[in-house]
DNA sequence: GCACTCAGGTTCGTATACAATCTTGCGTGC
DNA sequence: GCACGCAAGATTGTATACGAACCTGAGTGC
């Protein structure tokens, strides 16, 4: 099913805010790694459309601290300093655990069932060395956790934070256990069939410690950007 | 000192940030009420400039849900409904008692001297009757908290809520002790010059409940836009 | 008299043209 | 040979033009 669209450009219908949902899936998934260059007539002719709607779609990635845009200089995926990353989880230690909370009270059959298969896709695409791709599923489970709680406010701070997360992990990841992650899922999995909201914010607190000590964050080697970026080329 | 740019259109140089910052303040001092109409010719002359500047502005205070963009009808300054309203004050419960703890513990002389400087400004403005500069400097003692807790990614979400939680009060506001809020703020700042961490998580968490409480948030009538806005002009 | 249709005007959506700025590479002078 | 300056190319910043959608009100038919 993935070969139906297989040049969905020139065919769909794009506007700003496809745009940027499909350049954020994209980062995601770290098939835009951070620093690359998203210049505005490379994209506006990749996706067939004029640099007006490719402009807003930078524009709002901006706002979600996706892309770093520089005057006169163009549109760069972003690069989270080591003080980025620890804000990014700081914020996340406060917004997540209570959300989880609220979320296993609220929990539907439904909703299970989605995080279940999640966590299944997940594993397909780990077994299929599609690294991107999981990255973006287990993202995908702390987004679907804040829908559940149904606080789109919230959601939509998590969802930002989420995408945030992956450019840190591009950044910053020490390789370790490497799906030491799924593990943290299933057990969340337990406490929400279980409405267990206590147990459910308690896991998600560790799972986000567990995640910040799987990053260098000690890392001095601050200014990959100052040197204008070209080492990372 | 307010007279020297009495008109500060036509004569600086305007970029969408800033213009979106000055319509951001004038929604935030209630001089913009929720539901008026920002069409883009209109900004567009008032501002010196042309469509493509305000466009970007409007989306980008957009994204911070100040303001409502309906496709092929224009911006409207948001009307945040009953849900959004606790939405915002659940996510303020949530990121600013922390914050609060954090900036305590951080807070320095001239940090202080700031924050007494603005209660002082708030207390002028009340008693000159001028209502929305109160109130958009009440928000900055906010704003201010989480800067001094050197957490930008959350300050950049507290700004965001506090902006919001301006037009709710415009909406929602019940008329009761009017300025029962400097009392909650004189606390805060006791216990900042304490640095009293604790004890000011406790008081933020309070003024924010007392906040929430003195909103109306029974009412049932949601409809003031779906009826065409046309009650509000 | 009421409802429906349709034309006019206004506002937004998108593309494109032009200006400003930055980068880059060559040439000149010391 | 090295450094500085400048011009050509490329990219972004802004304005404007044109097309599309919507609102409004007059006119017509039932």
């Amino acid at each position: 099913m993935a070969q139906s669209d297989m040049n969905k450009f020139e065919t769909k219908h794009w506007t700003s805010d496809t745009v940027a949902a499909d350049l954020e899936h994209a980062i995601h998934e770290h098939r835009l790694p951070p620093g690359t260059k998203l210049g505005e007539d490379e994209l506006a002719e990749a996706y067939g459309i004029s640099r007006t709607i490719v402009r807003a779609a930078l524009l709002a990635l901006s706002h979600r601290r996706l892309v770093e845009l520089k005057r006169n200089r163009g549109a760069f995926v972003a690069q989270p300093t080591v003080r980025d990353a620890r804000e990014v989880f700081e914020a996340r230690a406060l917004l997540e655990p209570r959300t989880a909370h609220s979320a296993a009270e609220r929990m539907t059959d439904e909703d299970l069932a989605l995080l279940r298969s999640n966590i299944a896709s997940e594993h397909e695409a780990l077994d299929a060395g599609e690294n991107g791709r999981a990255l973006f599923l287990s993202g995908q489970f702390h987004a679907e956790i804040a829908r559940i709680a149904d606080q789109t406010t919230v959601e939509g701070f998590i969802s930002e934070l989420i995408s945030r997360s992956s450019l840190i992990i591009a950044l910053y990841w020490r390789r370790r256990a490497a799906l030491c992650e799924t593990q943290a899922h299933h057990a969340l999995l337990d406490a929400f069939a279980n409405r267990d909201g206590a147990l459910a914010e308690q896991l998600m607190k560790s799972h986000l410690l567990d995640l910040v000590a799987s990053l260098d964050l000690r890392n001095v080697t601050q200014p990959p950007t100052s040197l204008r970026e070209a080492l990372k080329r």
